[in-house]
RNA sequence: GGCGCGGUAGCGAAGUGGUCAAACGCAGUUGACUGUAAAUCAACCGGCAUACGCCUUCGGGGGUUCGAGUCCCUCCCGCGCCA
């Protein structure tokens, strides 16, 4: 396959700066097609509150479409399904294998930083499962005698850990579990594209005004609805899909124990504080062309980037 | 008008004579993160200083004390009860 016939446009960015609008303009001038990489717009049933914009989409053949370009990977499972990277990377690899085939452009977007990860860079140990019988296992257990298990399975690993990491349960859990499969790796899978990553940014405040605005617009456009049915099909606020924010700041409010103007204001400041963490995230990757949606030609400067790497 | 309770760092809230620049939570800042990632976690978080440290704080003012956020007096403000 050429190079030319392996591009990979890439839009990231933290939540809110208009990254689906650009998406759709860039496929229809490039004649491409969207595969989301967002990790809670795969949920079936979750739409206002993931910003799912699919005023004017049309479901067909298994897919949204909006404005005559298909959006893969959203509304993939259900609400009461897990759902980890592993699997996103599969399903978005074989996409993105698809619409090269159809000598078309695949534009990878989304603000999961490691679902992005996995496609552009791959994910060495995503072969490994989840050990569930070993996180049920080691629930109880403090994180520093996680630390200490994992020290004992693999010293050298344990030792590279900064305090950050060897805080967090969740992390050592999953490391448990990769030093103990470490000698049946499976292989990972690889692929290198001819990669284009833009990043869209704003000013702080701007990106604060704009989350506001849309938290405004998603309870207008019915969340609390959204929600309502949600728990009437039994979806359990600790489910992954649940976790998602906007939707799991409701549960004191369902239950009695919170006013609405309060758990709107929690929601606020999640939705503020994840774009911030987004932010940390795609900072640091020097492949990322920024582009700052406040300033006045940057649409014209992302599409005189994209022409000058797609001829 | 009387009695009672309370005013602590951006907010909430501990603290009752020294170990208090002041617990803890929230917010904020910076950051980590290769199968939960919209998750999870870390550091910092009065001012100045890289740091030892120095300076200014616990409603205002005045006292007691070697020493006060902590005790006394007084004033201001909020809440509750009685008039």
């Amino acid at each position: 396959m050429s190079n030319n016939k392996n591009r990979l446009l890439v839009i990231c960015g933290p939540t809110g700066v208009g990254k689906t609008a650009l998406g759709i303009d860039l496929a229809k001038k490039f004649d491409g097609e969207i595969i989301s990489a967002d990790s809670r717009q795969v949920y079936k049933g979750l739409d206002v509150g993931t910003g799912k914009d699919l005023e004017n989409a049309k479901w067909k053949d298994g897919n949204w479409v909006v404005g005559g370009v298909p959006i893969y990977m959203l509304d993939v499972v259900k609400p009461n399904e897990p759902f980890a990277v592993s699997q996103y990377q599969t399903f978005a690899l074989k996409r993105i294998d698809n619409i090269q085939l159809g000598n078309k452009l695949p534009i990878l977007l989304g603000g999961t930083g490691l679902y992005i990860k996995s496609i552009v860079d791959g994910i060495e140990t995503i072969g490994i499962p989840p050990n569930r019988k070993l996180r049920e296992q080691y629930k109880a257990k403090s994180v520093q005698e996680l630390f200490m298990i994992l020290s004992r399975l693999n010293p050298d690993l344990a030792n590279l850990l900064n305090k950050s990491e060897q805080s967090n349960k969740q992390r050592l859990l999953r490391r448990i579990e990769i030093a103990q499969t470490e000698t049946t790796r499976p292989k990972a899978t690889k692929r290198i594209f001819n990669t284009l990553m833009l990043g869209l940014i704003c000013p702080n405040q701007a990106l604060k005004d704009r989350i506001n605005e849309r938290v405004a617009t998603w309870i207008k456009d019915g969340i609390e609805k959204e929600i309502h049915t949600l728990v009437m099909e039994n979806i359990g606020w600790e489910t992954q899909a649940m976790s998602a924010i906007g939707y799991r700041q409701w549960k004191p409010y369902f239950e009695g124990k919170m006013s609405r103007e309060k758990v709107i204001d929690r929601w606020k400041t999640d939705e503020y504080q994840y774009a911030k963490r987004q932010l940390t995230w795609f900072k640091k990757d020097p492949r990322i062309k920024w582009f700052n949606v406040s300033s006045k030609h940057w649409k014209k400067e992302v599409e005189k980037t994209v022409t000058d790497w797609y001829n």
